[in-house]
DNA sequence: TTGTATGCGTTATCAC
DNA sequence: GTGATAACGCATACAA
């Protein structure tokens, strides 16, 4: 036999009709069939080392066991871990992840959703994260990841930035700093966004200095642009002795920032960051950041999706999972400062 | 209209048979249609938003466009750069790629495969590691990055190990060093070993302290391994001046171990990794490594697949990719020792 | 150059 | 409880 055994071949060993051997093979119709049948084009199936044909399958039920994953850019520290969750949980229900990256690029990203379509996913999760997007139309499950869409009505699992955010700026207080500045992520992304929002609804609830709502956008969350943002921050705010970066990467570019600049972490100016990416506890200083549960977010998302393919009309949930400071070495006490 | 549009509704508004449509849409059989009539069946296809169903072609040709590919974990930060390559690559010629991860279980790594040909995978890339383990036998093509089959035979992607261990001893020679240690990876894994095979040789021609061929195998590539096995090598060596680590993560084990043991980086030890992976230019100090091709070596080894899945009985093609010294602070002068 | 007919492997719907 | 049959959407050998 040189091709792979089609259930024809396995019906015919074990004696029975392909629609038989089809039921018995199917778990869910298996109660239909002869227990003793079963038990034959079970064992056919076996000796024959029977694989059903997916495309065949998907043919005809338009289902295919298999989700789209579409993230800005694997190189990113923070996806790699979610991605894992996603394939961990899917594998578990039988399912495989397809994956894309986009870029950032919403053209890119509706041309990944169209070819994924094409090849009958079931669902999609996607961790893009434009707060203008739309989410791909119609009738396929689709999870947000680090993102929410603001009509709601698209489940979505993200971590708690409004609380890490108050984690921050307490522990920030906590050292004696009144004036703390914000270097935010891109106003495009939601995450961006939401840190933002929580950055000034934080400094107003414990009272700080308000005069010290000194914001600055990164252009994107990159070591970079965190960097150029920071010069501009101090340059109109020379007096803020704390930055709260909107996430890891940025908090890398004000460490740099700084050090062009003549001051000192944590000794004249504190630092801290969003995410808790790998290394970051072995930067000089460790950074101060916030633990968000990547992989658990990974495998949360997963779940929704799967959930949202069996009961594709029940309510829209949505998860939000705690996150963690993680205090280190990039903050300490607020010395006082003349000016 | 509810359901996705058929090649049939795409012939109807042109007003063509469905062969006729197909074959217009089909860059290989197009030159067979008249060109006002393609053009119709083009024009038809953009207005209904036609997509074709990928079942359905799958189960007719039996391809899919999809590609597997296996890795030991996402999260190991090699991985990312070389799995955003395959799938940058995979996509300009219309393929995707479905993604699984194996911890190294070759058990998984059966199950994926597995898996992954009951859906029509057209190819397989693995990035798993080991040595000895035999590939999914049989008429799928198949790349193997990162690692080699002994007996050849399977097309592969690597870096140069070889030529990057050279650099590295050379570099440490150069800075008067002779008695140079290994912490090598994981015998069971093929750039373990090959390392491993290089530092030896390295250490015979360029003529240094054959003694000194001080060798201790890290149960795996992580931090903690390298940590323990560094203690160990110390233990039996303790002149070492030099310690060449069978890559980054097990590197910054080394700084840890050495600290426990009161030497400093690079004063009293030098210390040099591989692959040159994310933010070991940020650690302290910077390590000195090997900078390995990652992006390069994903997109390669999708096109090698490509390229065999377009014509499997040409010969096996293996690839070589170079790398590049990053010469950092964590390596310095030998300091003249006692003992 | 275009239309007709057929089959890829599976499963859902009928009939028995 | 099982068998026969049709259909999923597409591509191709063959006929026109």
């Amino acid at each position: 036999m040189d091709r792979a055994p089609t259930i024809k071949d396995v019906a015919e060993r074990a004696g029975v009709h392909a629609a038989t051997a089809s039921r018995a093979l199917n778990p869910a119709t298996r109660a239909m069939v002869n227990a003793r049948t079963a038990g034959r084009v079970h064992e056919a199936a076996r000796a024959l080392g029977y694989a059903p044909n997916s495309a065949a399958r998907s043919l005809r039920t338009r289902t295919s066991s298999v989700a789209g994953v579409i993230i800005p850019d694997l190189r990113n520290p923070v996806f790699p871990p979610i991605v894992r969750g996603i394939e961990d949980a899917l594998r578990e229900a039988g399912y495989m992840a397809l994956l894309g990256n986009t870029d950032g690029d919403p053209e890119r990203e509706r041309e990944l959703v169209a070819a994924m379509r094409g090849r009958q996913t079931d669902g999609f999760i996607l961790a893009t994260s434009r707060r203008d997007d739309t989410v791909p139309g119609s009738p396929v499950p689709t999870v947000l990841v680090n993102r929410r869409i603001d009509g709601g009505g698209v489940p979505s699992v993200t971590a708690d930035n409004a609380a890490g955010v108050h984690l921050l700026v307490r522990h920030l207080a906590g050292l004696g700093h009144t004036r703390i500045g914000h270097v935010a992520g891109p106003r495009s992304a939601s995450t961006g966004w939401e840190r933002y929002r929580a950055y000034l609804d934080a400094i107003t609830s414990l009272g700080l200095d308000q005069a010290a709502k000194a914001v600055e956008f990164a252009e994107a969350f990159t070591e970079a642009a965190g960097h150029a943002a920071t010069l501009d921050l101090f340059a109109a705010n020379p007096g803020l002795t704390a930055v709260l970066a909107g996430n890891d990467l940025i908090a890398l570019g004000c460490y740099s920032a700084l050090a062009e600049l003549g001051r000192t972490v944590p000794d004249e100016v504190s630092v801290t960051g969003f995410n808790d990416m790998p290394f970051v506890d072995r930067q000089r200083p460790p950074l101060t950041t916030v633990r968000i549960p990547h992989y658990e977010i990974g495998r949360e998302a997963a779940r929704l999706l799967l959930e949202r393919i069996g009961s594709p009309e029940a309510p829209t949930k949505s998860v939000v999972l705690p996150v963690e400071l993680m205090a280190r070495a990039s903050t300490g006490p607020a010395k006082p400062q003349d000016s």
